[in-house]
DNA sequence: TTGTAGGCGTTATCAC
DNA sequence: GTGATAACGCCTACAA
């Protein structure tokens, strides 16, 4: 029933021609005789044949796939699923393009996960690793992966092996312009919600908030860089410190909009007006940035564009062979979206 | 490279046993010896083997794959990325368990689609589509699925042909729980601001909204049901209308939230108070719904549950053979949460 | 309980 | 330009 009602010798048999000239039309490789050409797209045509992929697969030691590693925790949103729904449509975007199928992968991200097994399992040809982190389970996957040359990128952590293919943001340029965005607005006294520092992308923002405050002269001060974990809750419970701190505060730099939105909550249940108590800025530019009130000023990150990216590069890698230089590519640039948060 | 390093044959050498029996200690099919079985599992794992998903699905004649499949749109969100992330965790929490693959699909909304080319090409052996509707391109392609028995589900969105599958949450009976709610407050004038007519669940939506009228004895009245299309946009325009229509009007059930943020967003510019000024309860729960200010009162829909039964239901009817009745799930239980939006 | 062997539908490498 | 034909790695009757 839901095999194949027909295959290439049936073809072959109605077209009149061997079945191997069936593949070469179908597959449009090597010379052909026009005439036969349409002899055979015809005689597909008629029977409703069309390849079968699986057999396509098997024949050319490929799946024709590319997977999609998502860590998967049940009940939690681990994504803020802005950023996983604009990455996996980039992803989308290039795969269909290029006739490769996307298959999407679940991680028990509380196990080692054993990503070569995708591979020797011939389940895909390559892969993007969404949400790694630097926790000792993380890198002994992904740096197996690396030494066995497997085409493979990651998204947004950086490793330290050199032969670890990644695509990421400029998030040490993006917090710096938010700072700075803040700065320039004549704050001084710059608090920081950072989230995890088990993400790369949490140092690099630490390193752009340094370099906004010593650009401009304003002393670092421990005391007010608050550590939460990308989550809403985290960002409210830090609204506590934050609301204590307030008068030292002229302003918040916040590592993502989720942090940003469970702080706002926090601080105006205690009765804070904002911005005029407290400038924000935040980062990622989610769907919910503009919904709040005020407003969330914020650092867009182009998420489609570095799915796209990721995956473009990966699917050029595979079409030539050969080439397996590392795909490093972690300056995509962000942009600041200014809006009322930061007081204008 | 990326070849299996190793083959079924190697390890039969090495277990000193036949290709065959490899096999069927791999797949635990048959009677089979504890020692010889450990003898085979043990020369796998010296060899580093693991069976080719590729052969093996070619071998059965079967992809191991569900297909999930959603209209793609470049630069547009088409669904609440919260609906999508939420229906896609829950398939794949039912993809995973039972060892399958899960294979997204991006199909161009203004073109007719091929699904069953899906199955000719072996692909999929099953699969889920999203995001459907009653234009007559769609139709044709979904019917033609039905006509054909093969195995596919169809989530929220009904269709005439008894052959469909669907699996559906109860939207009458969300709806009238909104709009009792609202009754319940002392409304007496609410309004509708409704989406697309094209899908069914806006149907149910109204049919829901008219029964817990008539229950309370309101007359229902047309001039006050506005037309949306579930986006943000869409809502915000129509604060227009809703605005003119204020001093007639004591609430609104809204079809999605993602209207209602619009809506609310559109009234707020104009002056509005909430809900002082108008009540409003809508549908979804997104994350956003309890981000806004007042937060909403909205109806929660199970959507990873609806994903996950459907995926179920579908793996299911693939493990036994024969079965192929369609599946029919569409009184799926939502819940109404009570937030600021609706007075209190 | 285990081995033998045919078959799955292509691809790709040869000849012709 | 086109036709034979050997892989590809595994599954599964059937035989032993």
């Amino acid at each position: 029933m839901s095999k194949p009602l027909t295959n290439r010798k049936e073809v072959a048999k109605l077209a009149g021609v061997s079945e191997a000239t069936v593949s070469r039309v179908l597959n449009g490789v090597g010379p052909m005789k026009e005439s036969t050409r349409e002899r055979v797209l015809d005689a597909a045509k008629r029977l409703n044949y069309e390849l079968n992929a699986v057999a396509s697969s098997f024949a050319r030691g490929k799946s024709g796939n590319l997977g999609v590693v998502l860590p998967y925790v049940p009940k939690v949103h681990l994504f803020s699923t802005y950023y996983f729904s604009e990455l996996l449509s980039g992803i989308g975007e290039a795969v269909r393009s290029k006739g490769y199928g996307l298959l999407l992968l679940f991680r028990d991200p509380s196990a080692v996960y054993d990503y070569a097994s995708l591979y020797r399992t011939q389940r895909v040809d390559a892969c993007i690793v969404l949400g790694t982190n630097t926790a000792e389970t993380e890198l002994e996957g992904i740096n197996r992966l690396a030494e066995e040359r497997l085409p493979f990128c990651v998204m947004d952590q950086k490793f330290d092996n050199p032969l670890v293919s990644i695509v990421a943001a400029d998030h040490e340029q993006g917090s710096y312009d938010a700072v700075k965005h803040l700065i320039s607005k004549g704050c001084q006294r710059i608090g920081f919600l950072n989230g995890s520092m088990q993400y790369s992308n949490s140092w690099d923002r630490m390193s752009g908030y340094l370099r906004a405050l010593e650009e401009a002269e304003i002393k670092f001060d421990e005391s007010i860089v608050y550590q939460g974990n990308y989550s809403r809750t985290s960002g409210k419970n830090a609204a506590e410190d934050v609301y204590r701190d307030l008068n030292e505060l002229d302003a918040i730099f916040v590592g993502n909009d989720r942090m940003a939105i469970g702080l706002m909550q926090g601080l105006r249940e205690k009765g804070c007006r904002l911005p005029e108590d407290l400038k924000i800025v935040s980062y990622d530019d989610s769907d919910a940035a503009s919904l709040t009130e005020p407003p969330l000023t914020t650092v867009k990150v182009p998420f489609f564009e570095m799915g796209r990216l990721a995956a473009e590069r990966l699917l050029a890698l595979l079409a030539d062979k050969e080439n397996s230089e590392p795909i490093i590519s972690e300056k995509l640039q962000t942009e600041l979206k200014v809006r009322k948060s930061s007081g204008s």
